[in-house]
DNA sequence: ATACTTGCTGACCAGTCAGTCAGTAAAGGG
DNA sequence: CCCTTTACTGACTGACTGGTCAGCAAGTAT
């Protein structure tokens, strides 16, 4: 009997607490998710967190980054090693990504991000430093690949690789706003990806 | 001298008060925005506010509508009263008004329904019956009349009228998380246009 | 066993803000 | 010129919540 009523778990609790946040934050948005209600799905007190995060906000960055960073190295290295033609990519491994983004944690991220940005202007600076920026030039890369190698003629698109992924943005505002009304978002994007080779092709 | 302390203004004062309520909601987003603060941009007493808005939510609500409203009315009269050819409309009076999407106070409605729409279902509900599904039915209106004179094909563009609005929507969100970072929207729109256009002529 | 360090707790505090209401004064009728 | 009506004011309150801190107890060294 007598179990601990805790167990000191340094190294374990800022990931869990970040985790807890992500998924609270998920569900509710930053303001209206209390530290309280972090700390609690978290198995922590409000204390501890406080001892991890200096302030609510401190929290919410680390949250981002948390989920940001690995995101990011999955998809250059993705982008920048592959053997197959600038089409194939494309049609294949990059459609695919585009396809899992508005379902996944991205989709949050890109919420807390549309709602917070103006309150938090250095984290809209690391964002786009560390994504934003970063993935646009591996798509410019991959856009200029394909126009060097014969496959693309040389238009408009290469100077503005946002074009891509417009679809996919709207499919992650379409299910923040519109949860419940379906759109068919993996063929939103099937389509738009279509339309866009056969507007590039030599 | 002796100028009355006020006037009393029965009729202009919700007005006023939506007004000023959509700057505040503009400039800081609505939760971090004060009653007390919308109150004195309106040149009112917070008491007063209260007497036409029953809540803070209300007051939201009275904003969008105010807001959006109007819009509608413009878009779909434009959109059906049209003698052109399907795509000189589409390159001409819908190319202009999606260009002027993302400066206008539609981009700010879009914030808040990003921000707020979780917590908000009530407001989703009207904005789909008043704003979405009315513009998307128009566009499909459009995209059929095309395809009945024989200007364009019949393909799956017909079934996702938001992918017309994609790179509208991405220049919308650009513009809140990354304001000062140039994007040439006119240039990510008229390219996405001139693309879908190839795509789906007959 | 005992003393010590420190991860951890949760009651508490202080600031904030949506919403109220008793009272004031502007319009307007008699 | 009162008297009534009601648009309007702004000090106040009650609830909420981010952040603190004095103390507790889990692990560790001796």
């Amino acid at each position: 009997m007598a179990r601990p009523r805790y167990q000191r778990r340094k190294e374990d609790r800022p990931q869990e607490i970040t985790a807890a946040a992500f998924a609270a934050f998920a569900e509710k948005g930053f303001t209206a998710t209390k530290v309280e209600e972090v700390a609690r799905r978290a198995g922590v007190s409000k204390g501890l967190l406080y001892l991890y995060f200096k302030t609510k906000e401190e929290l919410f960055k680390a949250v981002i980054r948390s989920v940001v960073t690995p995101r990011v190295d999955e998809l250059t290295r993705t982008l920048d090693s592959s053997e197959l033609s600038a089409e194939a990519f494309i049609r294949g491994p990059l459609l695919a990504f585009m396809q899992r983004l508005p379902g996944s944690p991205a989709s949050v991220v890109i919420r807390l991000m549309i709602s917070e940005a103006p309150k938090h202007p250095d984290l809209v600076d690391y964002y786009w430093e560390n994504v934003a920026s970063r993935g646009l030039a591996a798509l410019r890369r991959l856009l200029e690949r394909g126009v060097e190698n014969g496959e693309f003629r040389d238009s408009a698109v290469n100077q503005l690789p946002q074009l891509f992924l417009a679809p996919v943005m709207m499919s992650i505002v379409w299910g923040i706003v519109f949860a419940d009304r379906s759109l068919d978002t993996d063929k939103l994007i099937e389509t738009h990806v279509d339309m866009m080779l056969a507007y590039i092709r030599a």
